[in-house]
DNA sequence: ATGAAAGCGCTAACAG
DNA sequence: CTGTTAGCGCTTTCAT
C-alpha cells in the first residue's frame, strides 16, 4: 500500500536539440525563439516556423540559468528582513509579501525569500545574499541585523522598505502625517494626558513617529509620558504602574508605535478591568485590513504596506536598469477611526 | 533636497582573479575554496592559505549561477499555490510559508515564491516554473489551476502539500482523524442535527473531511445537512433558510470545512441574532495559533501546517537526491475545544 | 539569411 | 601536490 516514488533524472531539452531537429544552427534557433533585437529580420519565416515547431515538439524551455550566466542578470529579486522578521502571521509582513509578489510578477521578476535564524552568522547570510542568485535586494532594515553595513559595501543593489537607511534608497510611509493626525484627533477628543508606547531598538520609522508625536503634542498642549514596550509587546512594570495610577493622574489615551503593540495593550487592559475607549483610548499605527475579524476594531493610521513593497520593487528595477532612483519615497497614510479611541 | 542614487555596475570578483592574485591556477583555487571531495588532500596548506587570503582580500564570493549551470542543481526550491492562493494574510498560507522558509534554511536551500494572476496563461506559468531556476516544486494543488497536469508531465520534481494528488508524493494532515474527532465531540455534546458546510470545488482534503464526517455521523446517529459555501465564505440563501428554520428543525451545530469559513459563519450568525454556541455550535478545521486575538476562540481541529511544509521540503530533497519518497505522508491533528462549541 | 567563434564562471576528470 | 582540458546552455559579434 505504501507506494513510493523516485524521479527520473532530469534531462533538459537543449537549444542544440531543437536546432538539430529543425536542421539549423544553434544560433539561428536561439534568435528565432528568443526575444533578440534582430529577431524579426534575421530568420526567414519558413525556418522560424520549423524551429518553433521543433521546440514545441520537444517541449523546449530555455534555461534561465544559462541565460543568467550569459546575461549577468537573473531576473530574481530577493527580500530579506533580518532575524525572525519573516513571520507571515504578522499582518505587516503579509502585506509586504503580497506587494512584493504582485509587483514582481508584473515586472516579470522572480521573488526569492531569505530568512535567517539567530544562530546564522553574518558571513553565511552575507554569502547567501551575494552569491549572485539575485539581481538586487529589498531589505527591511531592522536594528538587530548588523548585516546591513556589510551589504551596503557590496555591489548588490539594495532598496530599503518601511525604515529609511542613509546608505540606500528607501520607500516608507508618511510617519509624520500619521503621528500628526493621531495627535490632532486625540486633542480634539479632549485628551490631555497621553501615554506614548514606543520601542527600544532604533528604527528610523518608529523614531520619526515618536518625535513627530511629541512635537505635535507639545504644540497642542498635551502632556505625554513615553514608555518602551517589552520585546513580546507585554506591559512593563512601569507601564502597569502608570495605567493603574489614580484617576486624576492616569493617562486617558495610549498611542502605540504599531498595531500589534496596541492589540496587546488592549488585551492586557481588559484583564486589568480597563475598558477601551472609556477608561483608556487606544490608538495604533499600521492599519492593515485583516481577514479574520479581530476582537476590536482598532483606531489607527492605515499605511499602504503592499504598495510600499511594490514601489520598492520598481525602485530596485530602476537601479538595475542604470536609472536613478529617488533617495526617499514617501507614501501617504490615512487615519481610521475604529472603536478603541 | 531630493538626492538620487544610481548604482555602479556590478563587477563580480571571479575565481580567476583570486587565482591570479595567489599565483595559482583557477582550479587549484576552486578546490581550495570549494567543498570538493579531495579538498583536504589536494592543496598544500601553504597554498591554501595564500588562496584563502587572496579570496578574502578581494571579497570573493562564488557565483551560484555558474555553479548551478555546472552542477545541474540550483539549490533553489519553489512554492506555487495556484491563482490567488498566495495571500499571506490567510493564516494557513502564513503557516505554510513559515514552514517552507525554516526548512529551506535548515537544508541550505533557497526559496522562491511563485504567484500568479487570473490573466496569466498556463503556458507562461509553466514556462516560469520549468525554466530551470528551481530544482523542485512544492505545490498546493487547487482545483482552479489546470497547470497541475502539465507539471506532472514535466521533469520537474513536485511534492504536493495539504491536498493529495495521485501523480506526486504528498504531505497532508490526518483529515480522517480530524473529522472523526469532531463528529464524536458533537455527538457527546448531545447534538443531533448538524449542518456540514463544505465547498464546491474539488479538493482532495476537503472531500476527505466531508466523507469521513458523513460516515461517522451516520454511525453515531446524527442527521447531517450538507451545504456549500459561496466563494467569499458568505452565507448562501439556502444556508440562511436552514439556519432560520423553526427551532425543532434547525441544526444545533455547524461544522465548517475550514476555519475561515467558520469565522465568517460566526460573524454572520451574530448579525442574525444567533449566539454561538448556545443557538448554534460552530466548529472549524485548521486551528492555526493566531498572532492577533480573534473575536472568538474557535473550536477546531489543529493541523500542523508549518510542519507539513517542512516535511514537503524534506520529501522533495529526498527525491532530488535520487532517494525514495513516501507517496503519502500524513501528519497528526489535535482537537481543540474553544468557546464556540 | 545563416553559420562560426568566443566566453559568462565554475568544476570533474584526467594528466603531469 | 598542481596544471590542462573540456563543457554546462546560452547569446553577442563577426564573418559568410
Amino acid at each position: 500500500m505504501a507506494k513510493n516514488t523516485t524521479i527520473r533524472k532530469r534531462s533538459r531539452v537543449t537549444l542544440q536539440a531543437v536546432a538539430d531537429l529543425a536542421g539549423v544552427n544553434r544560433v539561428t534557433a536561439a534568435v528565432a525563439l528568443g526575444q533578440s533585437p534582430q529577431g524579426g529580420t534575421r530568420v526567414s519565416p519558413a525556418t522560424r516556423l520549423r524551429i518553433v515547431e521543433a521546440a514545441q515538439q520537444l517541449g523546449y524551455a530555455p534555461s534561465a540559468i544559462a541565460r543568467a550566466l550569459r546575461g549577468e542578470r537573473t531576473n530574481i529579486i530577493g527580500y530579506y528582513a533580518g532575524y525572525e522578521s519573516l513571520d507571515a502571521h504578522i499582518p505587516f509582513v503579509a502585506a509586504i509579501l503580497q506587494g512584493l509578489q504582485q509587483s514582481c510578477r508584473q515586472r516579470r521578476q522572480d521573488l526569492m525569500l531569505f530568512g535567517s535564524f539567530e544562530r546564522d552568522t553574518i558571513d553565511s547570510i552575507y554569502a547567501t545574499l551575494t552569491s549572485g542568485k539575485i539581481d538586487g535586494l529589498v531589505l527591511l532594515p531592522t536594528p538587530r541585523s548588523p548585516i546591513m553595513d556589510r551589504l551596503f559595501d557590496s555591489h548588490l543593489p539594495v532598496v530599503a522598505v518601511a525604515n529609511t537607511h542613509p546608505a540606500v534608497p528607501s520607500v516608507v510611509v508618511d510617519d509624520v502625517a500619521g503621528s500628526t493626525l493621531i495627535a490632532q484627533y486625540l486633542a480634539r477628543q479632549g485628551h490631555r494626558r497621553i501615554l506614548y508606547r514606543s520601542q527600544e531598538a532604533y528604527r528610523a520609522s518608529a523614531f520619526r513617529r515618536q518625535a513627530t508625536f511629541l512635537q505635535m503634542a507639545a504644540d497642542l498642549g498635551l502632556s505625554v509620558t513615553v514608555t518602551y514596550e517589552q520585546p513580546n509587546h507585554l506591559l512593563s512594570p512601569r507601564e502597569l504602574a502608570i495605567l493603574q495610577a489614580p484617576l486624576a493622574e492616569r493617562p486617558t489615551a495610549a498611542v502605540c508605535w504599531m498595531d500589534l503593540s496596541a492589540y496587546t495593550l488592549l488585551d492586557q487592559c481588559e484583564r486589568l478591568g480597563l475598558r477601551a475607549p472609556e477608561d483608556l483610548a487606544i490608538v495604533g499605527f499600521d492599519g492593515i485590513p485583516l481577514r479574520l475579524k479581530p476582537a476590536r476594531r482598532l483606531t489607527t493610521v492605515c499605511a499602504p504596506w503592499a504598495e510600499v513593497a511594490a514601489q520598492a520593487v520598481h525602485c530596485l528595477l530602476a537601479l538595475l536598469d542604470g536609472e536613478e532612483a529617488p533617495q526617499e519615497t514617501i507614501l501617504p497614510v490615512e487615519f481610521m477611526v475604529g472603536d478603541t479611541a
